[in-house]
DNA sequence: GATTAATTTAAACGAGTGTTTAAATTGAGG
DNA sequence: CCTCAATTTAAACACTCGTTTAAATTAATC
C-alpha cells in the first residue's frame, strides 16, 4: 500500500496523541487502532500488550530527548564559569522544542506523557524510566546541585521533584489554562512561551535558601 | 445494628481513601462497597451515581477548608501591615490541618483528591469547585496579588496554577517521594513537614520578577 | 511461480464496569 | 401490633475492556 505509513509508526502516532490527552487508563486500544486506521489485534502482534505500548511511546521520546538534554548539560559544564540556575533550567529548552520538530505537537505531548506516567503508574513506569534513563538523570541533578551549593542534597532531591510537579501538571492542564488566559487576559501562549514563564518561577524556588522555622 | 457508622458515611471514608490512592475511575464501585461493607447497589441508592459520589467525597472536604482558610486570609487582611507571600501561604497550614482532625489522614487525602480531580476529569469537577466555591478562590487569588503587586494578573494566573500543579503533584506521589527521600537520605517526612517544605518554593516561584528576553 | 514466513483480519473470549430492578428486610408512627 | 415508608439485598443487564485465536491475506525467498 503506497502512501501508507507503518502499522507500527501509525499505532504509535496515534496512541501517544491520545495518550497525552486523555491518560493511559482512559484510552482504549479500540479507540487508538480506530484513530489509526489499523486492526485492533495488530496492537498485541506488535508490541504484545497495552502496558508495552505504553514503554514503546514514552521510549520514543526519551530516546531523542535524553541524550541531548544530557549533550546541552555538559557544553554548560565545559563553560569557563559556573551556570547559573537558570542557565541549567533554560538548556532543556532546545532539547524540548527539538521534539516539535520530531512530531508536531511532539514537546508538550512528550511533558504530558511523563506526567501521565508519573501519575497513573504505579511504579512500572517509574522503575522503566529510572533503570533506563537513570545516567542522563544523574547528571543533571548533579548540575542543578553543582549551581546551588547551598541547598543540602533531601533538600535539592525534594525540591527538583517540586519542579517535576509544576512543570508536568502545567502542561497536562496547558489546552484549559489556555483557554481561560485566552478569555480572561487576552493571552495566547504557545508551549514555548509556557515553558520560558515557567522556568524563572522553577530556578527561583529550587535556589530559595532554606529556612528552619 | 449498633457500633456500626452510617452507610452514607461509609461509603464516603471508603471512597475517599481509594480515590485519594488510586484515582476515581481506577477505583470500583465493588471495591468501595466490599471496603465498605455495605452493598453495591448503596453507593447508587444514596448518591445516584458514581459521579455524583466524586463530587460528594470532594464537597465534605471544601466545605470544612474553604471557609476555614477565608477566614484565616481575612484575619491577615485585617492586621496593620501587608502580609508577605509566605505569611499568606503559611496561613493555609492550619485549615490544611485541621483536616487531619476531621479524620486521620485527611490533608493529604484532601490535596490527592484535588489533585486527581484536576487532572481526571475533563470539567466536569472543575466547573463544580468553581461554581460552588470560586468566591473563596478569588478572595485568595486577590489577596497574594496584593501582596506581590509588581507580578501582573496574568503572570499571576500562571503562577498560582503552577503552585497548585507542584503541591498537587507532590501530594498525589508523596508516598513513593518519602519512600525514596527515608532510603536514600534517611530522611521520614510526615504531610506536615512536606507542606513546610514547599511554600517557600512556592513563595520564591511567586514573586520572582518577571524577566523579558 | 511455488513455498514459506510475516502480517492483517474478523470474531470470540472472559473478566470487569456502572447501573437498574424487584423482592426482602428494617425502622418508625399511629 | 400493624402499616407504610426507607433501606438493604441479590441478581441481572448492557456495555467496554485487553487479549487470544485461527483463518485470510500480503510479502519475501528460493
Amino acid at each position: 500500500m503506497a502512501g501508507r505509513t507503518d502499522t507500527k509508526t501509525r499505532i504509535l502516532d496515534a496512541a501517544e496523541k491520545l495518550f497525552a490527552e486523555r491518560g493511559f487508563s482512559e484510552t482504549s486500544l479500540r479507540l487508538i487502532t480506530s484513530k489509526a486506521e489499523v486492526n485492533l489485534a495488530s496492537v498485541n502482534y506488535h508490541f504484545g500488550s497495552k502496558k508495552e505500548l505504553i514503554r514503546a511511546v514514552l521510549a520514543r521520546y526519551l530516546d531523542v530527548f535524553m541524550p541531548s538534554a544530557a549533550g546541552e548539560i555538559k557544553r554548560l559544564h565545559n563553560a569557563p564559569e559556573q551556570a547559573s540556575l537558570n542557565e541549567i533550567f533554560s538548556s532543556l529548552i532546545k532539547p524540548l522544542l527539538e521534539l516539535n520538530k520530531v512530531r508536531q505537537g511532539g514537546t508538550i505531548i512528550f511533558l504530558q506523557l511523563l506526567g501521565r506516567g508519573y501519575i497513573e503508574s504505579q511504579g512500572h513506569l517509574r522503575w522503566f524510566i529510572t533503570t533506563h534513563y537513570g545516567e542522563y538523570l544523574s547528571t543533571f541533578v548533579q548540575a542543578v546541585s553543582a549551581s546551588a551549593p547551598h541547598i543540602p542534597a533531601a533538600e535539592m532531591f525534594w525540591r527538583l521533584h517540586f519542579t517535576l510537579g509544576t512543570i508536568v501538571f502545567t502542561m497536562a492542564s496547558a489546552d484549559a489554562l489556555n483557554e481561560i488566559a485566552a478569555a480572561d487576559y487576552d493571552e495566547h501562549n504557545d508551549t514555548e512561551a509556557i515553558i520560558r514563564k515557567v522556568i524563572p518561577y522553577m530556578a527561583a524556588g529550587v535556589a530559595v535558601p532554606v529556612t528552619t522555622n
